[in-house]
DNA sequence: CGTTTAATTGATCACTATCAACCGTCGTGG
DNA sequence: CCACGACGGTTGATAGTGATCAATTAAACG
């Protein structure tokens, strides 16, 4: 009997593995879609691909041909200039879409790399654009979420640009309180899944000015740090900080 | 006879503002489009509109509807947080496109200011989408498009987090006078359009240390600049200066 | 366990912000 | 026509933030 049911799906990975069982599936690319165009979303997605731990999801170079969607797991972008210039670009987790700086080169422009065992849904972007034209939701769907990462990178600018040390620290924290909060997690206690040298980088500060904000942030009180785990015991204050760069340059 | 041809574009702006005749149709969404498909474009972009200098393109809030392409001209924009803090994101120039930003939220998320008077091609994003079912081409070279301003964005990130003020100033010069070549202007003569001010905001530097530096680069004989005229005499020099700091963190 | 990698803490230094004064240009109105 | 103010830009003196250098501790891993 079960045999049958194979039969039936020859080509297709698992049930369990489909966007329409993906708990991610409402943040996702497939956001919005019916049962039908879900179906053919999925009918694309062939493969479900294993990331483990510090193993590279795609290289700066490399024939730009997927997007990838994570399922499981986080990763991190690693941009890296002409002489060698490295930067965190982005920390990305389970529903988010990675790839997009690819599609103007056709070759990705950064590094991948996965921070945990990871799993990501891998997505044919030829097949993608050719199923935009017979979904307009999804379409639309994609561009938002092209244009997210847009001014998600406008945001960590004015965040590099403008605020100090203690406030972008306080920026990246929210951050990803919001985002975990959004996953059905707590927004008061996670876990930090990069190192501290690669919260700096991201966030244009060194590891030892990581170190010391995050045990400054202890000693008042607004957070509890034990190596990678994060209390967060005064959320406002958090954003407090973030926007207080601002009202003091308002004032004068 | 000039009737005759003229009842026969009804709808139609004047022959010399069609795409097929702009100068920058080459770098500008028509890129590589035939005949047939580019008045498909054009039949959807039915305003030109002037913007002058110190007005506003779009505000912050605005309801999304148009993508701008700029047809003369030169923008900035400025990108302001829940708090007030302002930042220069970007400067645009003549066959940019302008707006990507919006179309996440439905809403603008940044002011558009002319920096000189210009003039954009006005092109309403629904009909653009609707294009794509039929013009593959096109639908392409917008995700390109977009994604080369992911990694546009990008570079300024790894620029304010890793650079030096005299590198980051640098690699702004090296810019413009590689866009400024792309279009078919002088690569090591060209007038800046922006204040120092909004230089520095850009570069998230003072007004001080963009005079500073400009007077330095002068002093080293690597330019001339007289008000907002500059003239590159080195522009090797520069650019050796933008990877410098790149080969210094590797050789340690 | 021994070795490597990550993180903490302290002392010092340098870059660039900040504060302040001044100059030149432009536009406006007395 | 000149006076005035507004604005953009330059230059100098000083100070603060976070980088750098260095030593030590803690955690991870084979």
């Amino acid at each position: 009997m079960s045999g049958q049911i194979i039969a039936l799906q020859p080509n297709l990975h698992a049930l369990r593995d489909r966007c329409a069982n993906c708990s991610m599936h409402e943040l996702c690319l497939p956001m919005g879609l019916d049962n039908d165009e879900l179906q053919r979303l999925d009918g694309i997605i062939k493969k479900r691909r294993r990331v483990l731990k510090n193993d590279y999801l795609y290289r700066m170079g490399d024939k730009f041909q997927n997007l990838y969607a994570i399922r499981v797991g986080h990763f991190k972008t690693v941009y890296t200039d002409a002489a060698g210039t490295e930067q965190v670009t982005g920390f990305q987790m389970a529903g988010e879409l990675l790839g997009f700086d690819a599609i103007s080169s056709d070759q990705h422009q950064c590094n991948s790399i996965a921070l945990e065992d990871s799993e990501v849904c891998e997505v044919p972007f030829d097949r993608l654009e050719e199923l935009f034209r017979d979904i307009p939701g999804l379409q639309r769907h994609f561009h938002r979420m092209m244009s997210q990462e847009i001014t998600r990178e406008q945001s960590i600018m004015l965040l590099l640009g403008n605020m100090r040390a203690e406030q972008r620290l306080a920026a990246f924290l929210v951050n990803l309180s919001t985002r975990y909060s959004q996953r059905g997690y707590s927004a008061h206690a996670f876990q930090l899944r990069m190192t501290r040298e690669e919260i700096g980088s991201y966030l244009g500060l060194t590891i030892e000015s990581i170190s010391r904000l995050l045990t400054r942030f202890k000693k008042n009180g607004w957070l509890n740090v034990e190596s990678k785990e994060i209390q967060i015991n005064d959320l406002p204050k958090l954003k407090t900080l973030v926007t207080a760069s601002a009202a003091e340059s308002l004032s004068r």
